[in-house]
DNA sequence: CTACACTGTGAACTATAGTGCACGGTCAAG
DNA sequence: CTTGACCGTGCACTATAGTTCACAGTGTAG
């Protein structure tokens, strides 16, 4: 597909995946169909999504790269890898321990409002 | 207080407690006692800590700010309120969901590189 | 062939959230 | 009164994540 269709798909604009791409994020296809036009599979769209998801989960784009590449480039250690991944593992343990803070103190402050607001203010 | 030692008790610099007060989330007490310093109080280093909780729930600075400020106008109702929270939780509890899968994808692939890259990689 | 939709490129622009710096005034210890 | 820590202001700068634009080539339906 062209980067129309997957723009339709993916829901992102055009502009967006060809800055991906110059991010290293999301390389097309090799052969650019000799038009240049920029070429694109199923395999692209579950990317996309991937990127998505380690985005609202707070990760910036570098970081999503380079757990990404770590994954699929061969060029690391089987060492390294386990490493990176290991250090990512850490990484969204420490973001459900500062979640489930916020969820206990959401909660409390739920309470509090529902005391009509008496007492203590809940604190984080 | 001053802006040096709120400073400290927060850990943000004082740039940003400036830029703060500039979009109009923190206000230093009224009367920056003739010499023109800005003076704080416990309740300033509070809500600090409640900006800096809102924004790693992903709200941007000027959300965090219209909320603050209806919230404090009196202009929100008991049930608003509550409504508000209730959705803040929800969030909270999408992204612990989102973070879990996010986990289990990591730990397969922890396991998919010790078994030295054998069978289906893993799939977010 | 023409019209029009689609694609390519690079550069400039936006928004968000800060950070750093120069320069000058203020305060308090010695 | 001097020195050094502290504070004020404004402006410029950074980083991240896009968005918009002008201009040019491509593909295809009629």
């Amino acid at each position: 597909m062209n980067i129309g269709e997957l723009e339709r798909i993916s829901g992102l604009k055009r502009s967006t995946i060809r800055v991906y791409e110059k991010l290293g994020l999301l390389t097309p296809d090799d052969d650019r169909r000799g038009n240049g036009y920029r070429t694109y599979g199923h395999a692209h769209v579950d990317r996309l999504a991937s990127i998505k998801l380690a985005q609202t989960l707070g990760f910036r784009l570098k970081d999503i790269r380079a757990l990404m590449q770590a994954w699929e480039n061969g060029s690391m250690t089987k060492a390294e890898k386990l490493a990176a991944m290991q250090t990512r593992l850490s990484e969204v343990r420490e973001k459900q321990a500062s979640l489930a803070r916020l969820e206990t103190w959401l909660a409390d402050i739920i309470l509090w409002i529902e005391r009509g607001e008496t007492g203590t203010k809940p604190k984080p």
